[in-house]
RNA sequence: UCCCCGAUAGCUCAAUCGGUAGAGCGAGCGGCUGUUAACCGCUAGGUCGUAGGUUCGAGCCCUACUCGGGGAGCCA
């Protein structure tokens, strides 16, 4: 083992000149006779190694040159500045020790299906994409715990057993319970809401669970949510905590992670944009634009920008199909393979899109007032804005029996819900919650619900109630909507799906 | 629970009208002094998801099932 001192591949720019030792894997190697480049990954960032046959033992040359990818080894050299190298930095190897060698690692630099990919998840973790992801999602939940740690929010820890429903029994997972049914937390509200009376405003953040039978790219039935609670707020205070809160975690992604935000391909101008105010509209207006001529135009002008990209892909198909019979070399016709494999994905996509137009916009101008927003709702909503849309107000009977019933307007709750921009749906749900004891009790039982359980959630308004609030945010929608990952199950280590768990 | 799409080499995908199973990557061997998913040559690698059916002949057509993907409902 060389005796140069050990250093990660991030701190390679305080060390230009000095010989320099890194531990990693093989992320890619390339042998070109006398010279081999060998891509070390090392959990902070990639580096180009350069080893040459004349400057190692010949023995060792050729047991490189021969190491599959993912072998562990440790390189000892010089550090240099090279342009060509991936990260800007380069080392010149001069000694090198094999830890363990590998040999047919699964994940090659090539392609993959998702199936493929979610069933070698202990391996995916070492893949670009995975790990920018899993780097934006520290800061993420980073970002959370300062947040309300610096405005005078309280942790406090939620049980995951739970006796409580807070939204809907049917979407709860049972466990016996020495012998008895309890379920697994779906929202530790209920619980924060007593603890608000305490320490005035507090939050709680872990993993919530949810039994949906939802097969879409933003659902988990295992999630992590963060959900603040907060004693004398009203809807207005709420919106502004929400809007504030989601704004510094834009932020501080964006302080923190501009590099990881451009290979996963974010929309980093979009971010930059992510500062209060943040749209507010009602629910009422939002049907009034979903059953408006707004809706009827911008559903139209949506199918034919859909259509002409359809066209332009099919006219590029035409073409790379002809050049494809045509007397080319070998390497180009992978490289058009390559493309139409891409093209065809992408093409079928928008003819989903194209099919799926005249039954959302349908939907839209159908809406009647009463009924819950549906997501395809969400999404012409959202896509209609370039920040976040805050919509309120919504139909009390399509509601959870807690929210507190606007004073005003007898017909709505005072409940709010964030929806990211760019049709990435909800990321925040939340309201005011029902203060009145006689009123909260009426909810109860119209939903029939077994007051003898809420006994101790009621008590809290019958000892000093006030009017509090609070809400929630799903981490990995934001973090998807952040990082511009299409697919949720990415944006969680190990993903638990609907009849699904890989690993 | 419902609707749409798919399953061919370890991986990603081709296979015209129903007529001999193909390519790249990966693996192995060899070549090349600067590569960027390197490149060039050679080698190995197949019960076409399962079970039936139609046919002289099925990867391709029909039926059922299994598994996967997307969407609806519901939601963070």
């Amino acid at each position: 083992m060389s005796s140069k001192p050990s250093v990660y591949v991030n701190e390679l720019k305080h060390h230009v000149g000095q010989e320099v030792t890194l531990h990693g894997w093989v992320y890619n190697s390339r042998a070109s006779g006398k010279i081999q480049f060998v891509i070390l990954r090392d959990g902070t960032g990639l580096c180009q190694c350069t080893v040459e046959r004349a400057n190692v033992p010949e023995e060792l040359f050729e047991r490189i040159k021969h190491l599959g990818q993912e072998s562990s080894l440790s390189l000892t050299g010089a550090v240099r500045a090279d342009e060509r190298s991936v990260g800007g930095y380069e080392l010149a190897v001069t000694g090198a020790r094999i830890v363990a060698p590998a040999e047919g690692y699964p994940i090659t630099p090539k392609a993959h299906g998702v199936d493929f990919l979610m069933r070698h998840r202990h391996l995916h973790f070492r893949s670009q994409r995975q790990w920018c992801l899993g780097k934006v999602r520290h800061t993420v939940v980073d970002a959370i715990r300062r947040f309300f740690n610096d405005h005078g929010f309280t942790l406090v820890d939620t049980p995951i057993f739970t006796t409580v429903v807070g939204e809907d029994q049917t979407s709860l997972f049972e466990v016996d319970y020495f012998g008895s049914p309890l379920h697994l937390t779906q929202t530790g509200q209920l619980y924060l809401e007593s603890a608000a009376m305490s320490f005035g405003r507090v939050y709680c953040f872990g993993p919530t669970f949810r039994a949906e039978k939802s097969k879409t790219r933003r659902h988990l039935t295992e999630f992590w949510m963060v959900e603040p609670e907060v004693a004398f707020i009203e809807l207005p205070g709420l919106l502004e905590l929400a809007e504030n809160f989601v704004s510094y975690i834009v932020r501080r992604v964006l302080e923190d992670n501009r590099s990881e935000l451009q290979t996963l391909g974010a929309d980093i101008p979009m971010l930059e944009q992510i500062k209060p105010p943040f749209h507010r509209l009602t629910y009422s207006e939002a049907v009034e634009i979903l059953k408006g001529p707004r809706t009827v135009e911008f559903m139209a002008q949506d199918l034919a920008d859909l259509q002409g990209e359809k066209a332009r892909m099919e006219t590029r198909i035409a073409e790379l199909e002809q050049q494809q019979s045509g007397q080319i070399k070998q390497w180009q016709k992978d490289k058009i393979a390559a493309e139409l494999i891409d093209l065809r994905s992408e093409l079928a996509e928008t003819e989903t899109k194209i099919e799926n137009n005249p039954k959302h916009a349908q939907l839209a101008a159908e809406f009647t007032w009463g009924k819950d927003l549906g997501g395809s709702d969400e999404t012409i909503i959202s896509r209609m804005h370039d920040k976040p849309v805050f919509v309120t107000h919504y139909p009390r009977e399509a509601k959870a029996f807690y929210m507190k019933t606007d004073r005003a307007d007898e017909r709505v709750v005072e409940n709010f819900d964030m929806l990211a921009p760019a049709g990435f749906g909800e990321i925040i749900g939340g309201s005011v919650r029902e203060d009145d004891y006689d009123r909260l009790l009426a909810r109860i039982h119209d939903q029939g619900l077994n007051p003898e359980t809420y006994g101790w959630y009621l008590d809290l308004r019958k000892y000093g109630s006030v009017p509090h609030g609070g809400f929630g945010l799903g981490v990995e929608r934001t973090l998807a909507w952040i990082a511009g990952e299409r697919h949720i199950r990415q944006c969680i280590p190990f993903p638990r799906m609907m009849d699904k768990v890989y690993i």
